[in-house]
DNA sequence: GCAAGGTC
């Protein structure tokens, strides 16, 4: 009997497509690598009886790095990355083991089927797949087709087996625009990277950041947050003035009227308003109206919602969100944490998954009178084809998961339930009021029915007092008339919540990307994140960006990705050839990075300012072996000596403390030797720090 | 030591 082998994107997909197509019938064993699962079961393929193998991979099973020569960052020119340095594909992995995996699996197996996720990264790994595979499987003959590509737009039985049912083939061009996506990430982002990194470094000794990282995703991420910050800088207040009056509506009680104008910038125009209405006693009634509005229910929740909710409403960074998120996930308490859809399946069981909180502590009694009285159809959201919205997959207590896993659940699950609950429905009512030659209004709102933000209360419309009945003509006691002054305020930084907003309508990065790229710029010391989960910019970060401006502000706007990527989907269209068009980019970065080389005179002014030099920082330690001239003892990260007569920078072992030994000098070179030691275990060794930076001996190692 | 994209 032949067998097809069938390769998901990863483990729970695998599982769940083999369990759709084998109607439940399947055995399954876990693979030697631990983390990926072989279902099998048996069946018809190509009109004869065969043996399904579905597994799965992780993700990408290769990864495209420098060949290892070209990662010796003192010896390699940067300007060298764009072109000469040859890339190789690495295991993505190496724990994994993921090519042997497959080669074990898909030894002997007759076709393949590919179930990689439907999207340019999963035909790229589709190849990925492939190249591991096929020299092992058995050969075709008489030009029999071997390789088919399973196209499904969701996880649901109808998807699955249509797209059993017609299997096409992969798309090289999509898996080639990819492939571009790579070396032009890698040689763009390596390049400027080891370029600023070094050269800053050699100059400043407090930077406060040991790398000082460039990339297409994190440096527009960056801009975002630096923009807000020169906004807040280049404010100037402005003063204004309003108008506020109160009636009587009862002997006790008065209303607050907000002035039709709104505001006025210019105080003699406010005064004269003031003047024509403070001396009336009464405000009459222009108009009254009262309309039934709603406040919608939300759309299915997708990931990057969660992520933005679990940011303002949580406190949660978003890296943290998503891995307590995913453990969630593996726990089986919710559904797959990444995806952009914000649609349920035509066929999701809304009622069973709602069944199941039927009997939680907290929120019984709203799903069972939603059970009782009949779910509303959820809103109408988008799907993108890859996973349904993030629901909940059973019931848990806050005793069983504790902390912030409660927290994200409760949240998740309260968001589900809102959405197949109802609208809140309100009552909006205004007054119109004339006083003299100007108009006021009062508006407020009353709840008609509570709807969905009884789940979300912290969405509720909040009660307030109920306006006077009235109509046209009535009049009411003027109390007081009273101009205020007051000014414009600036913006505040940036939240992370408005972050995300930013990236996902640039398309910097993807749901899975996100979190990392916000999470990269905190590491590298470029942000710092503020109460509020707002991020603020260090002068690194500041000085990073303004600089990009003034030499090159492609560098740093959020088109320098969709840019890229425009001429990426050419390839993946079959409009442009793959060689012609990471030739050309490169051949553009390339000139950007020279002039950018060039420039960098214009970012180090900025940088002067907010940092010092080398030879200003530190404390005098150890003698230099060429000029005899004390080293300074640089001691923050990275910590290094530094020789301000020789204009030489040596670094030293890192995270522990250097101090003087014994004043003895190396044989070799007469620098003064240096004693290392950690903090813990008093683990320390003597070094000089020549030999340090330069092994004096044939196939020593650096270090 | 570097990018961004998958995923565990």
């Amino acid at each position: 009997m032949k067998t097809v082998l069938m390769v998901a994107e990863k483990p729970s997909l695998a599982q769940s497509i083999a369990k759709i197509l084998s109607r439940g019938s399947l055995s399954s064993h876990k693979g030697l690598n631990g983390a990926c699962s072989i279902h099998e079961y048996a069946g018809t393929f190509a009109g004869q009886p065969v043996r399904f193998k579905m597994t799965s991979v992780c993700g990408h099973v290769m990864t495209l790095d420098f060949l290892g020569k070209y990662n010796k960052w003192d010896k390699v020119d940067p300007a060298e990355l764009f072109s000469q340095a040859p890339t190789e594909k690495k295991e993505a992995n190496p724990k994994l083991n993921m090519v042997k995996f497959l080669q074990v699996e898909g030894r002997g197996c007759d076709y393949i089927v590919l179930w990689l996720d439907c999207d340019k990264e999963g035909e790229n790994i589709c190849f990925e797949v492939l190249d591991a595979v096929l020299p092992v499987m058995n050969k075709a003959h008489g030009g029999e087709k071997t390789v088919f590509r399973a196209r499904f737009s969701s996880i649901t039985d109808t998807d699955i087996c249509n797209a059993m049912a017609c299997l096409g083939e992969p798309d090289h061009n999509e898996a080639l625009s990819v492939d571009a996506r790579q070396e032009l990430d890698l040689r763009i982002g390596c390049a400027f990277t080891r370029f600023q990194t070094k050269y800053f470094q050699g100059k400043y000794g407090d930077l406060d950041s040991s790398l000082i990282s460039f990339g297409p995703c994190q440096t527009p991420t960056l801009g975002f947050c630096v923009e807000r910050h020169d906004k807040i800088q280049s404010f100037k207040p402005e003063t204004y003035w309003v108008l506020q009056a109160k009636v009587n509506t009862d002997k006790d009680r008065s209303l607050l009227l907000d002035w039709d104008r709104v505001r006025v910038f210019d105080r003699e125009i406010a005064q004269m308003f003031l003047n024509m209405t403070k001396l009336k006693k009464e405000a009459q009634v222009e108009a009254t109206s009262k309309k039934e509005k709603a406040k919608q229910r939300p759309l299915a929740l997708n990931t990057v919602e969660m992520l933005r909710v679990a940011s303002s409403s949580l406190g949660m960074g978003p890296q943290h969100a998503m891995q307590t998120a995913e453990r969630l996930y593996t726990q089986g308490y919710i559904s797959y944490p990444r995806t952009e859809t914000t649609h349920y399946p035509e066929n999701f069981d809304l009622k069973g998954a709602l069944r199941q909180q039927a009997n939680h502590p907290y929120w019984a009694d709203m799903v069972k009178r939603l059970l009782a009285e009949g779910i509303n159809r959820p809103r109408k959201g988008h799907d993108a084809g890859d996973h349904p919205p993030i629901t909940p997959m059973r019931s848990a207590t806050e005793a069983e998961l504790g902390g912030d896993a409660w927290r994200l659940y409760e949240y998740i699950t309260r968001h589900f339930i809102a959405t197949v609950s109802h609208d809140c429905k309100y009552l909006q009512s205004t007054i119109s009021f004339r006083i003299g030659p100007e108009l006021f209004t009062c508006s407020g709102k009353t709840v008609l029915s509570p709807g969905f933000t009884e789940i979300m209360p912290w969405q509720s419309v909040p009660l307030e007092e109920s306006l006077p009945t009235c109509q046209r003509g009535d009049t009411f006691t003027v109390s007081e008339v009273k101009m205020l002054e007051k000014q414009t305020s600036p913006p505040d930084y940036l939240t992370e919540a408005e972050l995300i907003t930013l990236m996902e309508k640039h398309g910097i990065g993807t749901d899975a990307s996100i979190p990392v790229h916000i999470n990269n710029i905190c590491q590298r010391h470029y942000v710092t994140v503020e109460t509020g989960r707002r991020l603020k910019p260090t002068n690194l970060g500041i000085v990073l960006v303004h600089g990009y401006y003034k030499i090159d502000a492609e560098l740093v706007l959020p088109t320098i990705r969709s840019a890229v990527e425009k001429q990426l989907n050419l390839i993946a269209q079959g409009k442009a050839d793959y060689r012609q068009v990471l030739g050309h980019t490169l051949d553009v970065f390339k000139r950007k990075f020279h002039y950018f080389v060039d420039s960098i005179a214009g970012m180090d002014e900025l940088m002067e300012v907010s940092f010092s030099p080398l030879a200003a920082t530190g404390k005098p330690l150890s003698h230099c072996g060429k000029c005899h001239r004390f080293m300074k003892y640089i001691q923050a990260k990275p910590s290094r000596l530094h020789c301000s007569h020789c204009d030489e920078t040596y670094t030293l072992p890192q995270n522990g403390t250097i101090k003087l030994y014994k004043e003895l000098r190396c044989p070799l070179d007469d620098f003064e030797l240096v004693l290392w030691s950690s903090g813990s275990r008093g683990k320390s060794y003597p070094l000089c720090p020549y030999c340090y930076n330069h092994p004096p001996f044939r196939d020593m190692k650096k270090g």
